[in-house]
This record gives C-alpha cells, structure tokens and sequence, in this order.
RNA sequence: GGGCGCUUAGCGCAGCUGGUUCAGAGCAUCUGCCUUACAAGCAGAGGGUCGGCGGUUCGAAUCCGUCAGCGCCCACCA
C-alpha cells in the first residue's frame, strides 16, 4: 500500500467514528468488571460547541478512553440540559423576531414554541462532540426534561416539601427585570462600575430653630434646615419610607425625632434611628427604600415601615410611584437627577465605585432587589451533609484548593430560591386552592393532579373540590434544581432506586467540569447524592481552567477571539486540536489557547504516520539479528515500560497534559529518534524477522498508548498494523507491555540511564561533525580514552554516529578534537580538520567551569557543621563530585598539554 | 473587607515531604542540513543571580516572615 508523506485527518476520522458506534464500542452495561463512569457536564440544548465544551469534554474522553483501556466497564453518559432561563430567553429573541410576544401566548402555545426550538437545534453540540471523537453511549442520551428527568425532579420537589425542606415565602430576592424573574444569589453577578455618588437635600419639617448645636453638623438654607442623604439610587425615593440615622452619631443628633421631607415627592418620612448605620459614610444619613433594598428592607422590618414598590416587574416604574410611572428605571435616573437640579435639591454629586449585581443569563440587566413570594429549598440541612465528604477526602477535588472554597461557601449557605417565573422548565407541583384574597394563600404540593386534589380535599372546608377549582403555580423550577440529580437521575435512580444500574455505576468515578459552577452544581450534586444515595455522586472532581486567547482574555463572542472549533478540527484534524487543547492545559490553571498549539498537535500525527511508513515498508527475511538491534530491542522495551507506569501514575494525578508530554516525547524521540533510527535497514534492505515483528509489537503498543489523546490516528493505524478482525478495535485493546515479566525493574533503570549515556556519546560525536561541518555520511572513528565504559552498546554508538571503528587507547591520537561524557573522555581524530586554537579556547571554558565548580564541592566538604550535620550519603556524594571533578580537571589539563604541544 | 492562589528561559509551565553537577522539558529563537519515514522534518546551540528583602538551616527555587505585582472567589456599607 502505497501512503501519502502527510496523514490526512478528514479521511479518516469519520470513517473510523462510523465503525466504533456501529460496533457499539461506546456501550456499556452492568457486568463483573470494574465500573468507570463519567456523567457529562449536560450543556445547554441550543448550544453550539465552544472551546470550553472542547477542552472539557477532550479530557473526559481521555479519561474514558484511558479506563476502557485499562480494562474498565468504561461508560460516559451524554445528555443535554433544558438551560430554562438561557433558552427561554432564546426562544422569546425568536419569536420577537417574528413579531410575537410571549405575553401574546398561551403557556402551551409558548412551549410548543419552545420544543420546536429544542428539537431543531437540539443535540447540535452533541453531534459536534462526535466530530471532537467523544465516546459516550449515545444510546444513553438524556435530556434533564426528558420523561425520566423530569418525574425525577418532581418526586424530589415533593419529597422536600414534606420532608419540610422546601418551603414558600416572601423575602427579598434578586429580580431579573428582562427575563421577568427571580434569580438565585449565585445567579448575580457583581460588577465594579463607575458611578455617582447623589447628596440629595430632605428639609426637615416643622424646625425652625435649633438648641444645642454642639458637634451637630447642620445644613440650612433659604428654605430652612436640611439633612443631606447620599445615594447611589436617586430614581428610589419614590420609595422611601423612613430616614435612618445612627442613634450615637454626634452629627446627627439635631435629626432626631424630626420628620423630614422626600425630595421632589413631598411625602413626609420619619426619622429613624439604627445602629446599623455607618456614621462614617457619606453624611451618616441612610434613606431607607424598604421594598427596593435588602438592608432597607431588614430595617423596614424592624422599624415597621411602610413598603412602597416603585417598580413594575418589568424595571418600569409602577403606578405606586407618584412621579415618572411607566418610564424605565434607568432613564428615570437621568431624569430625576435634572429634575432635583432644577428644584435646588442636590448637595453635590461626587464621582464613585460601586458593585452593581447582574443577571448572570442577562449581563447587561442590572439585577433589582425585589420583595417576592417564593419557594426556598433549606440549605442548613444539605450544607451538613455535602461537607464531611469533601473534608474527609471521600470526594477528591482536583485540583485540592477548592475545598477551601468549597467548605466556606457551605459554611456561610443561604437558602437557595428555586422557583423561576418561567415556562420553559420543570413546572412546580404545587396547586393553590382558591381563597378570598384577604386569605393567606393556601396550597398543597402533590407529584399530579389527581393527588393534589387529594390532598386538597384533606383540608378542612375544601372536601369536595375539584381539580378545576384549584390552580396549579405557574412557575417553573430553576435549571440547577434538576441538575443537582444527573449522576442519579441518569440512571433513573429517583424513581427506582434499587435498579441494576444504579447500584452499578454509582458513585460515578470522575467529575469534569469548570471551577465557575462548584456552587451551582457540583456542591449541589453532592447534596443531592448524600440526600438520595446516601453516597458521594463522584470520587474525584477534575476542575478545567477557562479557556482565554493567548493574550489572557476571556473567550467570548463579543470579542470575536473565539476560533471555531469545527473549522480548527477541519484544518488540523480532531487529533490535533484535542493535542493543542490539552497542551495548553495544565490542571488548575487557565489555558491560553493559540491555534499554533494545534499545528504542533497536527505535526505529531504526522510523525505518528511517517513513522508507520517507514515500519510498513519494511521486508522482513530470514536474517539474523544484527547485535544493535539486540540493543535497541531491549533498550526501548525497558523505555516502554518506564513510560507505561510513569504515565500510569500521571492519570492517577490528573495530570493530563505532562501524560501527554510523556507519550510526545516517547514517541518522537525515544522510539523515531533512537529506536527506529537504531533498527533502521539500510535503504531497500530487508529486515531480519524477529526484530520486524518486535517493531510492529512497540508499534501496537505505542498506539495503545497514545490512544486516548489521539483516538482516530491511533485507530487508523492499529488497524493496518496487523490484520484485524471486524469489530476489533484498538481502544478496546489490551496493553501488555510485560511488567510482570521484569524480573528485576533495576535492571530496566540500569540499562535506560546507560543508554543516556550512550546518546551522550553519540551526540558528542554529532557535535564534532556538526562544528567541524563533516557530512554524516563520512565515516569516523571514535577512541575512548582509558576504558569503554559502554562498550556493550558500541554497536549503537556506531551506527547512530557512524563510526568505521571504536578503539580503546590510553593515548589520545593526534589531531583529534575529545569530549567528556560523565568521566569518560572521547576522543574524535579529525586529522587536518582540527582547529588547534578553537579547541583550547573550548577546553579551557570547560576546565574554568569544572574549577569553579570544585571550589564550591570543596568549600561544602571543608565545612566541619556541614560534614558532621548533613547525611552520609549527602557527603559521599559530595565526595564523589570532589573526586569526579578532580578526575576530569586531570584529564582536560592533560589534553590542553598535548594540544599546546 | 475576608479568603485562596500565582510570580522559575522570549511564551505558557514542571520542579512531590529542603541535599542526585538542580536550575528543567515543550514551544519560540539562532546555526547547519531537502541525509530515500517525516522540512508539518533532522542534527546542534544560546537563553533564567527561580519577584524584592529578611529569617530558619551545614545546605533554600523548595520551609517561615514581610513587601511588591497579578489573578480568582466570597461579602448588604447606602
């Protein structure tokens, strides 16, 4: 078979896709082995594949792969999440562009919408990870709104209830203005944001003179007296109800008790009195807007105050605002600071910094505090179990310093608010009966209708009503609240928790996600897991970085800075890309992505691929066995085996990309640079058979071996290796690299650390031929001075630097140029060619190095503290460099002798 | 305001409980080679007083303190 010089990807990657699902390679099913399961990170169902979803789900398959190879029952679970608000928000884009309004709609008619959507571009970005190579068992497929998921999320809405963990109730809660619904705290973001800082005048009523004026800092003007109040929300005081001073603040004394008036609005407010006030900020005056802040609204709470919502659900202001109603918040900032301009009520506006929380679905929608009646899940209980797991290393985060952020998130839990006001999503189980509207409101909680009537009829004055009397919430459950379920509800272990696969694949193994959602989901999962399982949903939580362009940033679409993962895999094939991805992703840290990663990746499966041209071409015959074959066979056998556990223990790390490194090196130097180059015929020379069929045996190792980064190459070329049975597939091959046949590893470590000293002597020789300009074809010949040391390698050495002759002599021969290789000395005769004045000048260098180097090891042993106080071994080996130093100061001395000569 | 982490070659990083000639590999750079597997390659080379200062120690990139710079997370000061 004839092979192009370069390995073409998109020829083979499909091709090779096709044949692992049609053999159901991917599949697993409960039996006797070892379980290895991942659950996939479910992305959004309208996603598009970005390069996070590529880094992410590359070590995932890695990490599949790997254990697949290691003989593990391997299962990964795909699926995809309903991502409420997201999609929703998506689908309302939609439709506006169309010139429909979801107001316009019913509740069906919008989730026909909404499936629509879901259908059409569902899956989408699960058809791209096929593309990246991800070997999940599609059969598997899950959608967190599919029938199973779904029932799932219900029965544990229903659970908590009655378990009295879920609860309904009025409380401050962040409000999306745009979406039109409540956010959980973990949903805001907080910006630092240029702002202005607004002393807004409040006239105090009915003072006219004033006592005791000591330490009292008092405003006055034509008007009469006034206090000055510092706000960063102007457009607010529609909504104060109160003034709030501190009650030991010496400035503010003359306020108390006195009445004062909102600006522009007129209404008349209490002065207040509050420790909670900082006497230090701004004026220590705090107006107080208890249904527009969390702290005005604790203090409207302790003060009973009045509670005056200024705002429409829809960030307009409402009909309970005397000025401005049906204008947008922001534009009534605007306006209402030219407004108290023009009347005289400003102070002064200073320049100032402030956090300004947003919608984390919704970045440019500053979030409102907003009084809501809503339905919490209580975290105390959940905090207590999902933290001893992670404390106690149950749970292993990788890497281990989000336990520290893990523990003080659970520490410092606030109850999380779970009901969104949402179609799109798990509607919530809970039915009000119809009451009087002075009533409090009354509800049941039930998994259908016809138990919420049930339950409905328990209760006394309603034992006859209807399913049409009652009135099912309208609201819809947050994403998360069926996220936390995945690893369990995957395999329907909610509804049957004493299934099969339940039992078999949990506790899954390995969790792959970004640190940014180890609130929203990973602590989460883990509660869920304690809560239903009694078990951790997972051992170990691989945390990615972010993926930022190789300038730091942030990928985003906005900045345009994202490539295309499509066209990337189009260009440098899904090996290569997965190979830069992972280059530039040591645990922990973020990864700058450049695409030049993904050349290197490329240029990899192309020295794979002419590495197998030159193994294929080979004809075996009846030879014998020339000695540096001998040599190099069992040389690289030792070097295999060294990698195998070297990368054994660097998976076990999540190590992932030194792993990577290792097989890298392995393979283009270790076996293309040294093993192939050792074995190579001559050109159009046949092979002797038992170093032809020891080759393809490295060859099929190696690929088992790099398998799991680079999953179609591999693929390609194991299956030409050797012939191979339909079905057949290296990545469920087995790896027998004879371990257990080394009768003593020492002698692995020997041989390989003799062979480095061997390179080094080949490289000396290079090193002549390349200073001295002397082609490689010519032939030298190479003294070893005293002794040689590695002469069981001479074969190596000359045929890697083709040498006619290895000579041993106590004398260096004239016109050579030496080297020294540990404390052997070499030495090249190049006859003519030598540079007499070059070579001393070189000589010297090293000789000055070598004295300084010995002054150091001598002052070390001259050191009483040091050689009565260090180990021994650390003195003998400080002696050892003593004498070694010594031995070559000789030696190069005794050169630049002859060469002065 | 609290917490966590980072600072080692031009770049992104490794260096585990202090001691192998420990200051490293990869990429990039430079030099020489189109040597019949691979120029998407091969053979070589240069490059860092391990952020600053102080301490512990016989010995510090490694441990401790401190300062500086950077980053992340959490937090209701208007």
């Amino acid at each position: 078979m004839e092979l192009a010089s370069k390995y073409s990807p998109a020829e083979v990657e499909g091709k090779w896709y096709e044949y692992w699902v049609k053999h159901g390679l991917f599949k697993s099913k409960p039996d006797g082995r070892e379980p290895y399961t991942i659950v996939i990170p479910p992305p959004n169902v309208t996603g598009v594949l970005h390069m996070g979803h590529m880094l992410n789900n590359t070590i995932q398959d890695i990490l599949v792969r790997k254990a697949r190879l290691d003989g593990k029952n391997a299962l990964w679970v795909p699926g995809t999440d309903h991502a409420s608000i997201a999609t929703e928000a998506k689908v309302v884009n939609r439709l506006a562009e169309q010139g429909i309004k979801k107001c316009d709609l019913s509740r069906e008619e919008f989730l026909q919408h909404a499936w629509d959507w879901t259908h059409e571009h569902g899956g989408i970005i699960l058809k791209q990870l096929r593309r990246l190579g991800a070997s999940c068992d599609w059969d598997r497929t899950a959608f967190t709104m599919d029938e199973v998921r779904s029932e799932s999320v219900l029965r544990v809405f229903v659970d908590l209830y009655r378990k009295g963990l879920i609860y309904r109730g009025l409380r401050m809660v962040n409000w999306d203005p745009k979406a039109q619904t409540v956010l959980s705290t973990e949903e805001v973001v907080y910006r630092d944001e240029k702002s202005k800082l607004y002393y807004l005048k409040y006239y105090v009523k009915d003072l006219n003179d004033i006592k005791d004026v000591k330490d009292n800092i008092i405003h006055k003007d034509d008007k009469g007296y006034y206090a000055v109040v510092a706000t960063t929300r102007p457009e607010t005081i529609m909504g104060d109800t109160a003034m709030c001073v501190n009650p030991k603040d010496p400035k503010n004394q003359w306020l108390r008790g006195h009445k004062v008036v909102v600006p522009l609005v007129g209404r008349e407010i209490p002065v207040i009195e509050d420790r909670y006030v900082d006497v230090e900020f701004g004026t220590g005056c705090l107006k107080v807007t208890p249904a527009h802040d969390v702290n005005d609204y604790q203090l409207g709470k302790t003060h009973n105050l009045e509670t005056i919502d200024i705002f429409n659900p829809d960030g307009t202001i409402s009909d309970q605002s005397p000025l401005y109603v049906g204008m947008d918040r922001m534009a009534v900032r605007k306006q209402i600071v030219e407004d108290l301009k023009a009347a005289g009520l400003v102070e002064k506006i200073e320049d100032y910094e402030n956090k300004v929380g947003y919608s984390e679905r919704n970045p440019d929608t500053a979030v409102e505090p907003r009084l809501c009646k809503q339905w919490f899940l209580s975290m105390k209980h959940f905090a207590d179990i999902a933290l001893p797991p992670v404390l106690e290393g149950k749970i292993k985060f990788h890497p281990q310093r989000y336990v520290t952020t893990y523990r003080n998130w659970l520490e410092n839990i606030q109850d999380w608010c779970i009901s969104r006001q949402l179609w799109w999503g798990h509607r919530i189980p809970a039915w009000f009966l119809p009451t009087r509207e002075e009533e409090e409101e009354k509800y049941v909680v039930a998994l259908t209708e016809e138990e919420a009537v049930a339950e409905a009829r328990k209760i006394k004055g309603f034992e006859t009503i209807t399913a049409a009397e009652l009135r099912r919430d309208e609201d819809a459950l947050d994403t998360w609240f069926s996220s936390w379920l995945w690893p369990i509800s995957l395999f329907d272990g909610i509804r049957c928790p004493d299934n099969e696969e339940i039992k078999y694949y949990y506790p899954t193994s390995d969790l792959i996600t970004a640190p940014d959602i180890i609130f929203f989901w990973v602590a989460r999962m883990i509660m869920a897991g304690e809560e239903y399982m009694g078990d951790v949903p997972f051992r170990n939580v691989y945390f990615t970085g972010i993926v930022r362009d190789e300038i730091g940033r942030k990928m985003s679409k906005q900045l345009g800075n994202s490539p295309d993962p499509i066209a990337l895999m189009e260009k440098y094939g899904a090996d290569g890309v997965r190979m830069g991805m992972l280059l530039a992703a040591p645990a922990g840290n973020d990864i700058l992505f450049a695409e030049n990663l993904c050349e290197q990746g490329r240029n990899f499966c192309n020295k794979i691929w002419n590495a197998f041209r030159l193994v294929q071409g080979w004809q075996s015959a009846d030879l014998e066995q020339p000695e540096v074959n001998k040599v190099a066979i069992r040389w690289f056998e030792a070097r295999l085996r060294a990698a195998v556990s070297e990368l054994d223990d660097l998976y076990g790390k999540y190590r992932l990309n030194e792993a990577l490194m290792t097989v890298f090196k392995l393979f283009t130097d270790e076996f293309s640079g040294w093993y192939l180059e050792m074995v190579k015929p001559a050109y159009q020379q046949p092979i002797d058979k038992a170093t032809y069929e020891t080759t393809l045996q490295f060859f099929d190792s190696l690929l088992k071996v790099i398998h799991p980064f680079m999953p179609f190459i591999t693929e390609e070329l194991w299956q030409h290796i050797y012939e191979r049975g339909e079905g057949e597939s290296v990545m469920v091959s087995t790896l027998d690299v004879g371990a257990a046949s080394v009768a003593c590893p020492a002698d692995d470590e020997r041989l390989i650390n003799d062979f480095e000293n061997v390179k080094k002597v080949v490289a000396g020789v290079r090193a002549v031929r390349n200073q001295k300009n002397i082609a490689n074809k010519e032939p030298l010949s190479l003294v070893c001075l005293g002794a040689d040391n590695y002469a069981s390698f001479d074969s190596v050495v000359k045929k890697m630097s083709n040498l006619s002759s290895i000579e041993v002599s106590e004398q260096s021969p004239e016109g050579a140029v030496k080297f020294l290789v540990g404390t052997s000395e070499y030495a090249v005769p190049i006859g003519s060619l030598i540079d007499v004045e070059a070579e001393i000048a070189k000589q010297e260098a090293e000789l000055k190095r070598l004295e300084g180097f010995l002054v150091g090891v001598q002052k070390k042993l001259g050191n009483a503290n040091f050689v009565a106080h260090a180990p021994e071994q650390v003195v003998a080996l400080e002696r050892k460099k003593q004498a070694d130093a010594e031995q070559k100061i000789a030696a190069i001395r005794e050169t630049l002798k002859t060469l002065k000569a």
